[in-house]
DNA sequence: CCGATTATTGACAGCGTTGTCTTTTTCGGG
DNA sequence: CCCGAAAAAGACAACGCTGTCAATAATCGG
């Protein structure tokens, strides 16, 4: 029979497989198949292991595992600290539900840009945990380095809106084009027409999404695209405040500002506040994202909300599907956003 | 000779112990002392293993290391979800990078409450990730059964601005209960007499300390305390603005509210827009944690920072020199906080 | 009721590292 | 130049699990 060591219920949990074993009066590979759901087992000996385990108190040891199997159970999140963390947020949060749900555990990995350390950086992560897949969302999901060394590692990763979905890899998208033609045409509808623009990151897949959404709405209204109207910012609230001053400078001042995201939607609302402009009154202001910053602003900010935990969720699960030899093949449909409709805009 | 294995240097990068050995022309137990620092090898040999390390860029596994060793080199942060997750970013931030520094890694380990199975989830995650030691950012480091639990699988946790530092524990604290005095004192010296004041969530440790510093305050300067002008909040957006429009409904309303958080001084700024309220000239308002927030809203908030990050980075290097054996059992100075002064006070 | 199949179960060798203990070197003193 | 002690280096057995393959038990057709 199976040598188990002597100890007993330790106060550390250190129940191994041979206790188990042991106490139900199999072989530790009998445990181990039952432990894994996997076939070969009569309902009649899983029985008997399930009931060891539970008086055990038994969970298997990750380390073991990894070391044993080729499996090692580790997905990575490899992310650019933002200031304005509530888009990390939610994409940390659904990766993690997802990840708990198949039993995987979660790696982060911030990285600071420009790194000229970083494919070091990260190979240097992704062998020592043996991570099995990682999780780039945006603007990481666009690095070529990033992608060309994950590549070469054979390490299959999840995209969450990037800028070049390329093939053969998961992508997660949303409808931002869809969304920036309405939230334009919102503005329009409540009849705008001097509409100013303030641009994302460039490095950001979405950046170029909501412009092209913003410019066909003015196409599909037969309003002229005025280059003038449109400043590049960064996705931050400097940025959104530099910019938004620059476009309330202007002799023909805009008199709707749809700003990339929320910070920079802050960040024009800030400045108008500065002028003493009123809001809707004389200036009219949306963002994109939804974050909690938007309904605490005065007045609360019409903004698109998007389901990045829902996202993320599904970036991790179709990436631990993968890894598990699921096909899926069938890439997702972009996900659905929405407008939220808040005191900002008029 | 170390037999090593026959494949050479792979794409995947699965170099061993024995490749770097065999490079190096000596066993792997003396690659094994060079990589983990240990006395006994001769600088000549040093060099020669850490130049094969280098060439064949050498990575020690992870799970060999845990398996074989006693040490499994992670740490789990056990932490609340929260609306706004600012405190938090600080928080992983600053866990993070001190587990980078020291080479630990860091598992993330999210609870609702209330939740029932707590104890177990939390043992699980412990036992199955062979979880060293535990880092409890408020208020999850006042919860008695967790506690409990850690002491009896003898895992050493430290609490992030707990609400009983208890003796035996890693305790990282700020002078919270001062820069409430000073807070409040800012007011007074502004002329302020009905100064209102919104607790937090009596869970967390903070919340004590800021309403006794309002206090204080009020003492020092012979005001006259008054319970109706103190309301109890929950560290949200909604209670802040909720409990800002009894204090306003007052018959004598405060000239200025001091709320525990920037979130509830949000939602009170929030709801004195509301009224129409000119801010600062007819109602001062000062909130806590210096969050991306309070610069962005208008006016842009007084309120205090605090080095969250700079705490749980501490915490972290505390709990792993305990970890380490290094004893470091006198327990740090609580940490300075800075009243940051903006528009949103007069 | 028997032999052939097939479904279960078990024995045992790794996985890559560190801990323990042993062997070999090195070095200083007489 | 030799001896003994200390320093350096090595051999080898864990660590707890899964993969592989062999052994055994159950099942079925004739």
């Amino acid at each position: 029979m199976a040598k188990a060591p002597e100890h007993g219920k330790s106060p550390k949990g250190k129940v191994t497989i041979f206790e188990v074993a042991a106490q139900a009066g199999v072989s530790i590979k009998t445990v181990s198949r039952v432990v894994n759901n996997e076939p070969h087992v009569r309902p009649q000996t899983k029985k008997k292991v399930l009931e060891a385990v539970d008086r055990l108190q038994y969970r298997p040891n990750a380390a073991a595992r990894t070391l044993s199997g080729r499996r090692s159970w580790v997905l990575g999140l490899v992310y650019e600290n933002p200031h304005e963390f509530s888009y990390m947020k939610d994409v940390l949060n659904g990766a993690l539900s997802a990840c708990e749900a198949k039993e995987h555990s979660l790696l982060l990995r911030p990285v600071t840009l420009p790194d000229p350390d970083l494919v070091e950086h990260i190979e240097r992560f992704v062998i020592q945990a043996r991570v099995e897949g990682i999780i780039l969302p945006a603007p990481t999901g666009d690095f070529p380095d990033l992608l060309r060394l994950l590549r070469r590692m054979e390490v299959p990763f999840a995209a969450i809106a990037p800028k070049a979905p390329a093939p053969g890899q998961v992508n997660i998208l949303c409808e931002d084009q869809e969304a920036s033609l309405s939230l334009t045409e919102f503005l329009i509808e409540r009849g705008h027409r001097a509409i100013g623009f303030i641009k994302g990151d460039p490095e950001h897949g979405a950046t170029g999404k909501r412009f092209a959404g913003y410019r066909q709405a003015l196409r599909k209204h037969g309003i002229g695209y005025r280059d003038g109207l449109v400043r590049q910012g960064y996705f931050d609230f400097d940025s959104g405040k530099a910019t938004a001053a620059e476009l309330l400078d202007l002799p023909e001042s805009p008199t709707a500002i749809v700003a990339s995201n929320d910070d920079m939607a802050a960040g024009a609302l800030f400045e108008a506040h500065r002028r003493g402009l009123a809001i809707p009154g004389d200036l009219s202001v949306v963002g994109f994202d939804d974050t909690p910053l938007a309904s605490r602003l005065w007045p609360p900010l019409t903004t698109v909300r998007q389901p990045i935990k829902e996202m993320a969720e599904t970036a991790a699960r179709l990436l631990m599907d993968r890894l598990n030899g699921k096909a899926g093949q069938a890439p997702e449909a972009p996900f659905p956003c929405e407008i939220v409709v808040r005191e900002s805009a008029a």
